[in-house]
RNA sequence: GACCUGGUAGCUCAGUUGGUAGAGCACCUCCCUUUUAAGGAGGUGGUCCUGGGUUCGAGCCCCAGCCCGGUCACCA
């Protein structure tokens, strides 16, 4: 067998270590005289005891045996070094008592050198099986179902199907800006029109706003369209879904999640979302307009601005008085049409949609639809949505003319929905952030010091106290000699620690950055 | 973006009123043949986040900044 030594106990000519593999950790025994071939003991005195640390990679052979203590472990017979370590690991152990010593617990060093954390915890890397353990049961589910997994482009030239800020590139040879995606939903209704009945795509979106313990700038969506169904059946279909994803990853559908027991259990309960909002508000906004909901807004004391609509306003309500409520999965149904330019219009109330989100320990986890098939209706809301971006609303929704057009060659009846898989993964492993279920989450950058000479300095500290200065007064304070000081000049801007403008009045330097 | 913590050895952390930089583990040296959180003895190891300031003297006090985390704001 094979793998990293994790701990290493020295009692004379015979020591014990603990060999980490994939699989697991595992006990070996180590002789002087059963793994050296000569007289001195090379092998254990001077390879195994001196030169080897914790955290190198060695490979054995050996029988298995159990010790006095009742441990199993293995007699090692031979010992071959695979692989060194040179930096030293941080080495966490584990008392009698089940308490842990010396922890490797520093979130930025672990997420910045996410290898050394799978490396000493092992928690860690359980995460992260049960997060492909999840996205397996999904793709099982809708296999089954004869649902097709597709790809479909990252790079667009339009981002829609969301409303978010996108992440803006350039194509040199077509010389056009595109977007990474911040939804696929558009191309995936596409595909609907060319005649799938169901496909679906795990998709990596990208979002150009605020990082926080729920939000990173890639993410993870769960997206699926299925022709000729509407969302009481996307209802349906989804309990069963996330009854199976709880047993396979958890085997029960009962979760902890932070303090609350939360069941997976289907069915779930159904909530209007203006009924959500009475019930938690006391006030009824059914068929109100801009102003009084604004003024239900300030009686409630949730705060409002200029830019906001109908749509938004209800969305505010909402999010503020009524989404930390619903610990319980919790469909809440039945969004205001202002809020959901792709959605179909609910079959008996012309103000609302066909629309529900589903709501788990007081956060969004899916959102759904009956899909707004109407080629006519798409581009009148889509012109809406313009409005909102002429009042100064920045995420409404761009326009996509050729998306308009796939749909006037008919799309089907369909629903469709997307699962946020980042935020099930935290409710199914009971992680709070998500960069614990993400394995290298973005970061700022590390910062590097840069090592100046003391000729450097020295000029780096003239310029210091008056940045920008003229090239000639520099070279003057700093007394070197013409040799000296090109070659130092030259330096500092070569490290970007300075920078040379060639301005009308003539050549300046300045720090740079 | 605002506010609040924190940043000291490879890791986890102490550091008193401002007066020589500390512990455990890791690492190095020595002793020990079925051990167990970490057997015993000795040793190496520091940009105390960075830059200024106050002071005879700063890890500690003051100012500015950097970075992580948290709360809020923003954000389907």
């Amino acid at each position: 067998m094979a793998g990293r030594m994790m701990s290493r106990r020295i009692m004379g000519k015979a020591s014990f270590a603990e060999l980490k593999d994939a699989s697991g950790r595992m006990q070996i025994y180590i002789n002087r005289d059963e793994i050296s071939s000569d007289a001195e003991g090379t092998m254990y005195n001077t390879v195994f005891k001196k030169l080897l640390d914790m955290g190198d990679i060695i490979g054995i052979k050996g029988e298995v045996f159990k010790t006095k203590v009742g441990e199993e472990s293995v007699n090692v017979k031979e010992l071959t070094v695979l692989s060194k370590s040179l930096r030293p690991l941080p080495v966490v152990k584990t008392d009698a008592d089940g308490k842990v010593h010396d922890a490797f617990s520093d979130a930025e060093l672990r997420y910045r050198q996410r290898y050394v954390d799978l490396i000493v915890n092992d928690h860690v890397k359980e995460t992260f099986i049960k997060r492909t353990k999840i996205t397996n049961s999904i793709r099982d589910f809708f296999n089954k179902r004869d649902y097709l997994e597709v790809e479909t482009p990252i790079l667009q030239p339009i981002p829609g199907g969301a409303a978010a800020r996108p992440f803006k590139t350039h194509h040199n040879a077509l010389d056009m800006p595109l977007y990474l995606r911040i939804a696929n939903e558009l191309y995936l209704k596409r595909l609907i029109v060319g005649g799938f009945d169901a496909v679906y795509e795990f998709s990596k979106d990208f979002r150009n706003e605020g990082m926080d313990r729920t939000h990173n700038p890639e993410f993870t969506v769960m997206e699926l369209y299925v022709a000729y169904k509407d969302y009481l059946w996307m209802m349906n279909m989804t309990e069963e879904l996330l009854e199976k994803v709880a047993m396979d990853s958890n085997g029960t559908t009962e979760v902890k999640i932070g303090e609350n027991m939360v069941s997976f259990k289907a069915p779930y309960a159904r909530v209007p979302i203006l009924e959500a909002i009475k019930i938690h508000t006391g006030f009824e906004v059914a068929g109100m307009d801009e102003i009084a909901l604004k003024e239900v807004c300030k009686k409630v004391g949730v705060a409002v601005d200029e830019t906001m609509g109908v749509g938004k306003l209800i969305d505010e309500l909402f999010g503020s008085k009524c989404e930390h409520h619903y610990i319980q999965p919790t469909f809440i149904t039945d969004y205001p049409k202002e809020m959901s330019p792709l959605t179909k219009e609910h079959r008996t109330n012309p103000a609302l949609t066909e629309r529900f989100e589903l709501m788990v320990n007081g956060k969004e986890l899916a959102n759904a639809y009956s899909e707004l098939n109407d080629p006519i209706e798409q581009r009148e809301r889509f012109e809406e949505q313009l409005k909102l971006t002429e009042k100064g609303d920045d995420e409404a929704m761009f326009i996509d003319q050729d998306f308009l057009r796939a749909l006037e060659y008919g799309m089907p009846p369909t629903s469709g929905i997307g699962i946020g898989i980042d935020r099930l993964v935290m409710f199914m492993t009971n992680n709070s952030s998500i960069q614990e279920v993400l394995f290298f989450p973005q970061m700022r950058p590390e910062k590097k010091a840069v090592e100046m000479s003391e000729d450097e300095k020295a000029i780096f500290h003239i310029l210091k106290a008056n940045s920008p200065m003229l090239l000639n007064d520099l070279k003057t304070q700093s007394g070197f000699s013409n040799k000296k000081w090109d070659k130092t000049i030259k330096d500092l801007t070569k490290k970007n620690l300075a920078k040379i403008n060639n301005t009308e009045e003539g050549l300046f330097v300045e720090l740079g950055k």
